[in-house]
DNA sequence: GCCAACGTTGGC
DNA sequence: GCCAACGTTGGC
């Protein structure tokens, strides 16, 4: 079991449109850049994920499991882009805002913390299971 | 709205 | 293959 992060501008695509897919579950489609692909290729069936809001909320809103692995990404004829599909499992209790995951000196490497930018990012077994716990929900 | 950080592109 | 120029992202 591998764990990541999933990261999206809630106007483009938020918690609130993948939890509405329910477990049909959605292309986690649109990344365009190769570090976040290579990840998606490493992502197995079942791997857990938070789902994170960029911009404005900056915070973990949600888990998801990955249910579907790498295949091209339909939004585009480039085939250099993969995505996977995920579904949303649960909502957090307390979102965990970027403000309290850089106060916690736990979660200091997180990648989240040290490239902000990249899209698509692994989290430790260790990070996921304090942020499951900032959060209010069972790792 | 600004800007730093980062990634990509293209000319050489 | 290098690097300058440019575009994008996301935090502030």
């Amino acid at each position: 079991m591998t764990y990541w992060l999933f990261k999206s501008e809630p106007s483009t695509w938020s918690w609130e449109d993948q939890l509405a897919k329910g477990e049909a579950g959605e292309e986690w489609d649109g990344v365009r850049n190769y570090q976040a692909r290579n990840f998606m290729r490493e992502m197995k069936v079942g791997d857990q994920g938070f789902f994170y809001h960029s911009q404005k909320e900056k915070a973990v809103v949600g888990l998801a499991e990955v249910i579907a692995e790498a295949h091209p990404d339909s939004t585009t004829e480039d085939d250099r882009w993969e995505c996977v599909d995920i579904k949303a499992v649960t909502s957090v209790k307390r979102p965990v805002t970027l403000d309290m995951i850089k106060q916690d000196p736990r979660l200091s490497e997180m990648v989240l913390v040290r490239n902000s930018r990249l899209s698509v990012q692994p989290v430790t077994q260790a990070e996921w299971k304090i942020v499951c716990e900032l959060a209010g929900v069972s790792p």
